[in-house]
DNA sequence: GTGTTAATTAACACATCAGTTAATGAATAA
DNA sequence: TTATTCATTAACTGATGTGTTAATTAACAC
């Protein structure tokens, strides 16, 4: 058991910087990537991305898996399956918070509640 | 429009301090609390619980109300909902990913995939 | 053996972050 | 007006984070 136990702050501040968001997110489409072919898109040296790497490993985010002289690195999804959790058990609390925030100051808040109409932004590298 | 746009790894940033977590948590739970309420419970100086309210608020994860000389902070749901939408948007990769890793290297991995048992610790503050 | 490839660790520079106390702003209460 | 309450901003300190280059480890190829 390599990752006794996880703190969800840990897991939030790995995933709080651009670069190691998109390694996360390669992963996640890819399923498993040399650490050499994760470095390669990005315009800083290859320890810069091993140090990131370890950020994520020690924040139990991917795991490595060692051949020959490789590092494969994948994404544990247990610890997605907590984050998922968590973010679940409070969503009838910010899901209902516009609603609740219209009954008490009507017309003091924006109005866009429609789905699928995010406006995060979806380039976190560079 | 006070959020013209929203960075995905701004907000996993400023969710990744313990203090800024539980004062989400707590603004999820209750829905509307005043600054020197969410300020009290923790053993820093309030101006330190001020900066941590105006990370979270840059990040687009809470709203300040101003009232008379009270600041009541709320969670922005709609900031909340991109967030869920992330997570589920690659739900399919990391829920198969320990099954595809299990058919690869068979007994390499752990097999405690029963739903419900998180291993998430749920005491981020102090 | 020697050389190459893959990746990490070591040592360091610089930026950002998180905390402090003191000062300030703004509304309430007397 | 004066004092009090609520909260912030300013100025500073120390810790942590992110990048660099150089050195090291380890496996492969010859």
């Amino acid at each position: 058991m390599p990752e006794p136990q996880i703190s969800l702050p840990d897991v939030f501040g790995a995933l709080g910087d651009p670069i190691r968001l998109s390694i996360v997110e390669r992963l996640m489409k890819e399923g498993e990537v040399s650490a050499g072919d994760i470095a390669a898109p990005f315009p800083i040296s290859k320890p810069a991305i091993s140090r990131h790497i370890s950020v994520l490993e020690k924040a139990g985010i991917i795991e490595r898996r060692v051949d020959r002289q490789f590092r494969f690195l994948r994404v544990r999804g247990e610890t997605m399956k907590d984050l998922a959790s968590w973010i679940e058990r409070y969503r009838r609390f910010w899901e209902t918070s516009f609603d609740r925030l219209e009954k008490l100051f009507p017309g003091a808040e924006n109005d866009d509640a429609e789905q699928g109409k995010s406006k995060m932004e979806d380039d976190h590298d560079h």
